[in-house]
DNA sequence: TATAATGTATTGTAGACAGCATGTC
DNA sequence: CTACAATACATTATA
């Protein structure tokens, strides 16, 4: 099928792709334009990776706005998001308009009403629905990127649920869902009640192969000799044996670890084959690196980098990514060993797929676990490049024979298992149910019941009797944390329920950080007032707590306790009147939302236990919560583990240096910046909690929240809240005895200038940002504070590199 | 005796979405 | 209960 020939796209656009090249189209996607695709159809896509996948979401949505409709594409991360987007940008000159909406990356309602296409992550898109979004009911073409992710089992449910309100909300939606090949996409089609393209096709032959001994042995049945010596790998070998063929390789291995040292190793191998100008470049590539972050994992990659190679994972900070993405598809960069994150992320082709180890450490599971079928799919889809490499070849490793055919059996051979829908869970329908009631979804027991029927869950067992238990269980912990109310048979929202909602937070994050909020207003209220009532505003007559998860509300197991330190505290506070009412500490805060299910947990190294044992008792009275027994009680490893993500925000909120944080921690920077923006995002929750609850502490959340997102003690709080002065510069300023916007206002420019080691503009630009009246420097010489000094020859004796825009530190976007 | 080569116990393990209010070198 | 690579440390071979 030509380009010319699909109906119902907008005029010019079979141009445009006559001239991209494409003379007609692949065999699925004419295969999906036969099935309606553009004529409104709903549809299913099995097909492999690098098919043309996009190009069948393209033609959906296209010829859905030359129907007067609007689109909505849905990514499964936020770095796909600008991805798509900088592809449909390419529609623009048709006319047609396309916007993001991510997390972090806002665009005002009004905005995105006005455009054609809409790149949303799932989780996105289920808040807008939540909070009513103007244009979700003007929605005509819905696309599902990688459908077969509802497998997920933290984040499958909300692209379930999402689909099914989409469906709802507009009965005449199309929903075109973009599929892994997988088995069972028959299923989804059902569900979707969507025509279902099913292909194996792909534009660019794929060969698997495993290597063994001295060759790699093909599916096809064909052999390549790649011999092996005891001084080079396997891996090595084959990165040496693409690398004489002209191609890039990318390697897959299980752990971060892994991916350095393999890294590091393969630099001798890619070194050694490279000319004088890539060496160049790539020594400049290595200063860019080196320059994202003063931290040791910055310069292992940059270490990296110079010899052609490069390891990419998930502790590397996200500039660090896209530099090394970005260099591989230049070709600069020769081999990437990496962890399994690169194959669900940006496009990232390769001559020659490489994955050296199948199977991956599982904490539960016990032991190592093979990767998926569909996992391993995934990565070996990322071989050959379109119209660059002649064929792509995955390859898998195996030391003996029987492994050999172990992994042909497991994987080469293999369908991938089906995707089963993973709705039912507790974690799961918690958040959903009561977004669902909170949004005006349903009112009641059955209308939920009826709106779940309308799920993949439903549609693949059959059988509700699993959910309707769950829904139940679920609606008890709702309700017996304030989250509904029950009047006969109708459920609605109270107004703490619909914040909740409206927070996007795990109703039972909320639970936690609503009990440790109001633990702290019990202590505080019994220091202020002796009356000695009230402080339990709880109905009395709770009901008895449903365990869900064996989660039980932290105030119910502390009853008594509280009353014994009443008396404690009463008698020293009687002593003295004047002491300020207790408030929680940020330590306290941060170790509260640390604790929360939607914190991820760092892992407990041997010899953590100790250290954090005895932090533990050190910090016990600011704990938001009662400590759970050393001895007893198996919460306590949750706690201390919560207490070492506590530490760790607590530190980046006194200024330690990052890389003192990455070594003290064992923590990559990325992971840093994971962990601070989720605590930022978890305490602006907590602050609109305690708002809605009228507590006292609202105002020591937010300001632990603002020393969080700045990353700087009590006392920067005020300065580096101005524009472009970030931790660093406002530490600086301080030093030389400016030490608030006030002074900064009125400070004589020179003293200004010389905090800032002479940067004449960028001194400029701050005094502007705060309101000075004549920010102009001109003729204003930089004075030499005694203090500035001193800092100065502080800094250069231990850092003597000038880092002059590092502080930008977060909110890269 | 110093050093290199080899054997053995120990250690640690992937990933990343969301609110809100405004704006980075 | 299941693995395995990297590391740290211990032992043995060699100049």
């Amino acid at each position: 099928m030509k380009p010319a020939e699909i109906p119902e796209l907008p005029p010019g656009v079979d141009d445009q792709l006559a001239g991209e090249g494409i003379e007609s189209l692949y065999p699925p996607q004419a295969e999906a334009v036969e099935a309606g695709l553009t004529k409104g159809e709903s549809l299913v896509a099995s097909v492999p990776t690098a098919s043309g996948k996009t190009l069948i979401a393209e033609l959906a949505m296209l010829s859905a706005i030359q129907r007067g409709g609007k689109a909505l594409y849905i990514v499964p991360l936020r770095a796909l998001a600008s991805e798509k987007k900088t592809e449909f940008e390419r529609w623009e000159e048709y006319g047609i308009s396309v916007g993001v909406s991510t997390g972090n990356y806002e665009s005002s309602e009004e905005w995105l009403a006005s455009r054609d296409i809409i790149v949303a992550t799932s989780e996105k898109v289920d808040s807008l629905v939540r909070n009513n979004a103007g244009w979700i009911d003007q929605l005509s073409c819905v696309v599902a990127d990688e459908v077969h992710l509802v497998d997920d089992r933290n984040r499958g449910p909300t692209l379930e649920v999402t689909l099914a309100k989409l469906r709802r909300i507009n009965p005449g939606l199309q929903v075109v869902a973009l599929s892994a090949t997988v088995g069972n996409a028959g299923e989804i089609a059902d569900w979707l009640d969507a025509e279902l393209v099913h292909s194996e096709w792909r534009p660019i032959d794929l060969r698997m192969g495993v290597h063994f001994g001295n060759a790699i042995n093909f599916d096809d049945g064909s052999q390549r000799e790649v011999p092996v010596d005891r001084s080079q790998r396997q891996t090595e070998a084959l990165v040496g044996d693409t690398l004489d063929e002209g191609g890039s390789t990318l390697v897959f291995v299980n752990s971060r670890r892994n991916a350095e040292s393999a890294a590091k190793r393969q630099g001798g191998v890619v070194e050694r084959r490279l000319d004088d100008d890539e060496k160049a470049e790539l020594q400049d590539l290595a200063e860019e690196i080196r320059s994202v972050s003063d931290t040791e994992t910055s310069d292992d990659l940059a270490d990296c980098v110079e010899n052609g190679s490069a390891f990419h994972h998930a502790g590397l900070a996200s500039e660090h990514r896209s530099l090394v993405e970005d260099a591989f598809r230049d070709r600069l960069l020769k081999v990437i060993c990496a962890t399994p994150t690169l194959a669900a992320g940006v496009n990232t082709p390769s001559r020659r797929v490489i994955i050296r180890d199948w199977r991956r450490y599982d904490g539960e599971f016990g032991g190592m676990k093979p990767l998926d079928v569909l996992e391993i799919h995934q990565m070996c889809g990322r071989a050959g490049r379109p119209g660059l490499d002649p064929y792509g070849e995955a390859v898998l490793l195996s030391k003996d024979a029987d492994t050999m055919d172990e992994l042909f059996e497991r994987y080469v051979w293999a369908d991938p298992e089906p995707v089963r829908s993973k709705l039912a869970a507790e974690p799961a329908l918690r958040t959903h149910l009561l977004a669902t009631i909170s949004s005006g979804f349903a009112n009641s027991r059955e209308g939920l019941l009826e709106f779940l029927d309308a799920t993949l869950y439903a549609t693949q067992t059959g059988d509700d009797g699993r959910l309707s238990t769950v829904t139940d269980t679920v609606l008890d912990y709702l309700e017996a944390n304030d989250f509904i109310e029950r009047e006969d048979e109708t459920i609605r929202a109270t107004n703490i329920g619909h914040t909740v909602s409206r927070l996007y937070l795990d109703p039972m994050s909320a639970a936690e950080i609503i009990d440790g909020l109001r633990y702290a207003e019990e202590d505080r209220g019994k220091d202020e007032q002796s009356t000695g009532e009230s402080h339990r505003e709880r109905p009395a007559a709770e009901p008895e707590k449903v365990e869900t998860d064996g989660f039980v509300s932290a105030s119910d197991l502390v009853g008594d306790e509280t009353e014994d330190e009443t008396t404690e505290t009463e008698a020293e506070s009687d002593v003295d009147e004047t002491q300020p009412p207790a408030r929680p500490t940020p330590l306290g805060l941060y170790h509260l939302v640390s604790r929360t299910p939607d914190m991820y947990e760092l892992y407990l190294k041997s010899g953590d236990r100790e250290t954090y044992t005895e932090i533990c008792y050190e910090h016990e009275a600011e704990f938001l919560g009662r400590m759970p027994s050393e001895y007893e009680d198996v919460a306590f490893e949750d706690w201390l583990s919560a207490l070492k993500t506590a530490k760790l925000l607590d530190d980046w909120a006194s200024e330690v240096d990052e890389d003192r944080i990455t070594e003290r921690y064992g923590v990559g920077p990325g992971d840093i910046r994971g962990k601070v923006e989720t605590a930022d995002w978890l305490l602006g929750a907590a602050e609109q909690l305690a708002g809605t609850l009228e507590f006292s502490s609202t105002i020591a959340v937010r300001e632990a929240k603002k020393r969080i997102e700045y990353g700087v003690r009590e006392e920067l709080l005020d300065l580096a809240g101005v524009r472009n002065v970030g931790r660093k510069r406002a530490r600086r300023l301080f030093e030389a005895g400016i030490e608030s916007r006030a002074d900064l206002r009125n400070t004589e420019k020179g003293v200004v200038l010389g905090a800032l080691r002479g940067r004449r503009k960028t001194t400029e630009t701050i005094l502007e940002n705060v309101g000075r009246e004549d920010p102009s420097l001109d003729g204003v010489d930089e004075v030499e504070t005694e203090t500035a000094a001193v800092a100065r020859e502080d800094r250069e004796s231990d850092s003597g590199d000038e880092h002059s825009g590092d502080q930008s530190s977060l909110g890269d976007f």
